[in-house]
DNA sequence: TTTAATTCCTACTAAATTTGTGGTATATAA
DNA sequence: TTATATACCACAAATTTAGTAGGAATTAAA
């Protein structure tokens, strides 16, 4: 896997602008004043969110970035997808890559094939919803009793 | 999860190791030829696995490594944990490293947790011997309908 | 039309990690 | 006692990650 802080930084922006819906743009100073992070290296990681189209964007005076859909809309492999080239546990299984001669013979490959497999469905299963709300990994103990968040309706 | 060349190396020593059960100390030397690994790097691997006590090893004239368990009895995850100590997604979850102060408030923390759950409960149910038959990933248009490949004869 | 705020673009630098190499001490079988 | 191994420690090269710097282009508003 290796999510580096590019990918968290980029899962940090979309929650933030999630968690900020009412206002139209918002400039990447809030953001980055918000979360902590240098606007600078900010920059490049939602220039790679803009160009994989999980967020808008207007230039200028007031200009700034918004997400583009729901946020039950994104999955989180998705969102690290963009940014991370590199999600797969291990170089061996990248396509077009390097290529590893040994690979026909590699015993190893197909459990690696899976595991990511394994990891990107997960991650495909998780929204940025689920990160907002957090109901997914409430446990019993947490969770009040009576009932869910009623979503959908 | 992150699984680098020293991962990758320890599983083809152990893999290597498990498929030459006939001799009994297996020189580094061999091993490395065998596998094209520079033997010097090899070293602080299978110092890590002996240290990890998923080998043993006898210094000296006809010296080497070998085995200590059946190959059925080792799980990828034990192996991997022993050489990698950060199969973890994110630093943000490891235990006692760098402690994120935002921890408490992340959204994507009980994520990661979960992340980290399952591709390591993955990884604890391949064996060493799953890797050797491969049958684990075998699909029906690969399997000879026959028989496989004798072994131990 | 000027100004301030903002995205967009490119190049560079610093730090950390990964991937090794080298040298030598120690143990063991023949 | 010699050849062949492991064991141990320090160092170096290569690669990747993280972050900086500077400025051009765009836009809203004064």
């Amino acid at each position: 896997m290796n999510v580096t802080s590019r990918g968290r930084y980029a899962l940090r922006v979309m929650v933030d602008l999630a968690q900020h819906p009412e206002e139209e743009y918002i400039s990447l100073k809030t953001v980055a004043d918000r979360q902590q992070i240098s606007m600078k290296y900010l920059e490049s990681i939602v220039a790679s969110l803009k160009r994989a189209e999980l967020l808008e964007s207007t230039r200028g005076k007031d200009g700034g970035y918004r997400l583009c859909r729901e946020p039950s809309a994104y999955s989180v492999g998705e969102i690290l997808r963009s940014i991370e080239d590199n999600l797969a546990p291990v170089a061996c299984i990248r396509e077009g890559d390097v290529h590893c001669e040994r690979a026909a013979a590699c015993v190893t490959i197909p459990m690696w094939k899976e595991l990511d497999e394994i990891t990107n469905s997960y991650l495909d299963t998780v929204t940025l919803q689920d990160l907002l709300s957090g109901d997914k990994w409430k446990t019993q103990a947490d969770a009040p009793a009576e009932e869910y968040q009623e979503k959908g309706t």
